[in-house]
DNA sequence: TTGCTATATATAGAGACACGATATATAGAT
DNA sequence: ATCTATATATCGTGTCTCTATATATAGCAA
């Protein structure tokens, strides 16, 4: 497991590898969830009901695809789940961010940011 | 803005109003195909040569990538491909925008904007 | 009690899709 | 003669999201 350095073996500048265009589902999906939890501890169930709202109904999470992220995250160690019990209360688990998924944020959105401006510098170009 | 479009009930529409995160990829790789054809025909290899140049090298489309998808486009109405048959050169596919793939990419690129409004809105607010 | 709904997490199976590899074909340069 | 760039096409693989299903508990109503 844990076959990822992440970084390439033989990069030697700082470079950023920017964002592929077949990952952007996947890297969506993991942007939203690190940014959420950014703000403080949250479960799956709870994560994906407040993306939904702040949304406004456009990013909904199905359980399916909600869970197998979060698990993959932990594995990787971008966030870390804690089991709490509490009379009254079914079980749930509690993600938070580990320092790993903070500086993997930070890259994602500078990442995000460029893919936005080569997109739009194309669109909006042969639009006009 | 209203925050569920509801297309109209007599919609036969094959496309859906909202982008979806999972079809990002999909559709980016369509917009920015439609993009480039809008200012022009253009053949397959030549499109991902502009392409590539534009964006500075973050968009490098794959021939397994890039001529299924023009075969689909093609198949959909949104493009129309005529074989070119010149002297002293290999026969080439060139592409042009129909009007229906005129209309496709004008929907999609108001998708996109929104998508990023909502995206950024999320991210940015988090990480403030 | 039983049943229904919301909360809460988990996973197997299906389908879609981009990519790597491979194939074909030609023109021009070495 | 061979290599490279141009130009198009397709099959197989791997990955990823979704649907469906499963488990489990709390609160409420009939």
């Amino acid at each position: 497991m844990a076959d990822e350095p992440t970084e390439s073996p033989t990069s030697k500048s700082p470079s950023k590898p920017m964002l592929d265009i077949q990952n952007l589902s996947r890297s969506c999906n993991e942007v939203l969830i690190l940014s959420t939890l950014s703000s403080g501890p949250h479960h799956g169930y709870q994560l994906a009901l407040e993306l939904e709202e702040k949304s406004r109904g456009a990013f909904r999470f199905k359980h399916g695809t909600l869970y197998p992220i979060l698990h993959k995250l932990e594995n990787d160690g971008l966030i870390r789940g804690d089991w709490l019990e509490e009379e009254g209360k079914r079980k749930r688990k509690s993600y938070r961010l580990t320092d790993a998924g903070r500086r993997r944020l930070t890259r994602q959105i500078v990442e995000w940011s460029e893919f936005f401006e080569r997109f739009f510098n194309i669109v909006v170009e042969t639009k006009r």
